[in-house]
Parts: C-alpha cells; structure tokens; sequence
DNA sequence: GGATTACGAGACCTTGCGGTATCGAAAACA
DNA sequence: TGTTTTCGATACCGCAAGGTCTCGTAATCC
C-alpha cells in the first residue's frame, strides 16, 4: 500500500516535458474516475468494498486508464476525497454567539446532506485499513473546520465574552461531536440549519441550570 | 447474511435432550474463539477484515468448531459484542450534577481503555456492511447508557433543577458526542475521569458565557 | 503517413475470503 | 468394545477483489 504524490511515480509527468509525443491523458476520464469513487461512497458502500472494477466503470472508463494515473486504490481514494475540500465558513459576525451559530449552521447543512454524511461514516469506517485517507480526511476537511471554531472561542475569551477558564478544545467537541454523533446514529436535525445551529450555541453560552447563580 | 438465535438453528441443541451422545462440546473452545474474535476486533483491525481462519487459528480451534456453533461470520461476530455488555451505571446522587458526574465518569473511563475504544471505532466501522451488528452493539451497549443520561436529564427538569425547555436527547449529545469524537479521533482525555466527567458537567450545566446576564 | 501514446473493454492471474467436506484422534455413552 | 459426536487441521470450492496484459481504436506530433 503505498500513497500518492510519492517522488518515485514516473508514470506520471503530465507536465514535465512541454513536448509529449502520443495521444494526451484526458482530463475528463481523470474527472470522470474521481467523481465515480466520490459516487460510490456516498452511495453508503464502505471503503473496503469499493472495487476499481465498479469506479471504472462507472466512470465509463478502462482500468489501464485508472492505472495509469494512480498506483493502486488507496492512492485513488485520497485524491478523490481531497477533491471534496470545501470552502471554509468566513466568520466576520459581532458577537461570539453570531459567528458560532453560522460556523454550526454550515455544519449542520453538510451533515443534512445525505452524500456528504455517507462519506464521512465511509471514511470513519475506513478504520485503520486506510490510514492515509482518514488522516487526509481530518488534516484536509476536519481540522480546519474545528480550527475555526476554536478561533471563534479564543477571540471569545479574548474580548471578555467568554469564562477565560474554558478549554477551546472541549467546547468545540461538544458542539461538533453532537452533529457527528447524530450523523453517525442517523438521526441529524432536519430543521432549519440555522435554528439547530442556534440551539446549540444558545446551550452551550448558557447552559442547562436553571438558576444562573 | 442470517443472524444469530433464529429458531431455525438445527446444530445447537447442547441443551434440548439432558442425554448427548458422542463427545460433548468444549465450552472452552467457544469461549477462546469469542475472545480470539474480541481480540482481533481490539487490535483495530476493521470488522470485514477479520477472517474467519484468521479467528479459529488465534483460537487454536478449527473452523468445523466455528460453524458447528455459528451459522456465519455475522452471528458470531454479533454473540462476541455481545459478551462485552458492561454494567450499567446506577444514579444515586441527591442532584444531577452528581449523578452527571458519575454516568459520564463511567463513559469516560471505558473510552480510556484502549481496548474498548478500538472495538468501537471497528464497530462504527461496520458501517452498513453489518448492518445487525451496529444495530445490536447499539441496542446493548450504547442506548441503555444514553436512556440513563436521558433520565437523569428529565428529573432534572421535574424537580427543577434544569431549565424546562432543554432537549434531553441533545444534551446527551453534546455530552457523549464529545466524548465519543475525541475516542474516533484517538485523543481521549487521560486525566482523571472524574475530574474530566466534573468538567464536561459543569460547562453543559453554566455554559461559557461571562456575563450570567 | 508513420510513430507514439492514451483510450475503453475485457481476458487473465493471483490472492484471500466464506463456507463445506474430509481426515484421524479424542472423548463421551452403552 | 463399539458407536457416536466433537476435536483440530487442512484440502477444497466458488467467488470477487486488486492488478497486469492484450486487444483494436483514437488522438497527437514529426
């Protein structure tokens, strides 16, 4: 199992050489292949069972054409979920409670969306078996999103909004761990993503008790 | 894919005639091929990557003693989770801070066994592929200890002690969620349980606003 | 046109799986 | 002792996967 975009791959120039001699690779069969492995999995298919025999032909391609553009599955697979990146949520809002309901309410919309839900369980299924493609997964889509909301939480604590004594980290498990746990379960809020988004933010700025002593 | 206990199971009788007439059963060897399969699970391989020769082998025992016992590898991979049912926490505490500390103690002291946390990455990992067992692993394991997080939520309401507008199912998610995203991704809290169980409950009970305004 | 490379399609090989059948030995009963 | 059942081990079957190779064809450069 060796990953992508190592140096030794020279089955790959595509750009070296300005001149190449024979018919070029086309871009669309390279598209076609990465749209069908993204198809595939949010089809619900766990990774292990994605074969190259359905991605090609879905794709409406030969397995040389796959082969020649990435050593094996694995490879395939990460560079098909890098390709799923998508933008970051700007948080320009006032107030903490602002920015966090819209970092959670472009959550939210992603979890509501079967297809993207599907891959995500994909890739937590992925398990160890494809190590790469997890850690890929949460540098590339998690992790930034999370790193935003940190920041939320840390300008927060800065300007005097929030308790200076609470960890960025913990809080912002809990309210992306509620949508992932209820992603994971099936059971991800249906209603409107800015309303859920506000209940949590709502929730965790004030919590539970009744008496706010 | 059949599962497991159907009354269709002709080849487990071992308790229907008190007269048996060959050589009885070796309970020994059922319960090395159960925890030859628990072992596999907690070493992180993914549930479909688990052979059903790779698990008579750990067990020393033949796969005719497996399938004399189990109709597939879904039912015994079912009966193995199973026989990991664990406790469930009791809730005496005068109030729901106590009693949230100790239900969420419980949780996190489970999720800081390695061994624990591996098998149940490997389960959500089951994704669809073995749909009964996710289901069965959540019906045995997960929902009981959610039902008493939920209770204690409720009569915290009825007595109170908690705001009345508060989702006790959203709560727990926020609180097991946390926990259980930080198991996925390998970065459980090592400290106490306590005193992390203390620090989850008292951020969801007076939230991270400054001003209790 | 000729050389070269990529194309889609599919045959082909090897590997490993779930599951069955067969082996001789061992453990119980009659 | 003889019969029956289970034991561990292993050969075997059918199947589907990853990956390689070979077709005839299409596109590009010289």
């Amino acid at each position: 199992m060796k990953g992508s975009s190592l140096p030794t791959e020279p089955p790959e120039p595509l750009d070296g050489g300005p001149t190449r001699r024979g018919r070029p690779r086309s871009a669309d069969a390279e598209q076609a292949i990465l749209q069908a492995a993204l198809d595939l999995l949010s089809e619900g298919t766990d990774l292990g069972a994605i074969s190259i025999n359905a991605i090609a032909a879905r794709a409406g391609a030969g397995k040389n054409t796959v082969y020649r553009r990435w050593p094996n599955k694995d490879a395939l697979l990460v560079d098909a979920l890098a390709s799923l990146n998508q933008p970051i949520p700007e948080v320009t809002g006032k107030t903490v409670r602002e920015n966090l309901i819209r970092v959670l309410s472009v959550t939210v919309t992603r979890l509501q969306d079967t297809r993207a839900t599907q891959i995500i369980n994909g890739v937590m299924a992925a398990g160890m078996k494809y190590p790469q493609l997890r850690q890929r997964y949460y540098a590339d889509v998690i992790e930034p999103r999370r790193e935003v909301l940190r920041q939320v939480l840390r300008s927060g604590i800065a300007n005097g909004e929030l308790r200076p004594d609470i960890d960025p980290d913990i809080i912002g498990s809990m309210l992306t761990g509620s949508l992932i746990l209820r992603s994971i379960e099936g059971t991800v809020p249906q209603g409107l993503p800015e309303e859920i988004a506000t209940g949590l933010a709502d929730t965790i700025l004030h919590g539970i008790s009744r008496k706010p002593d």
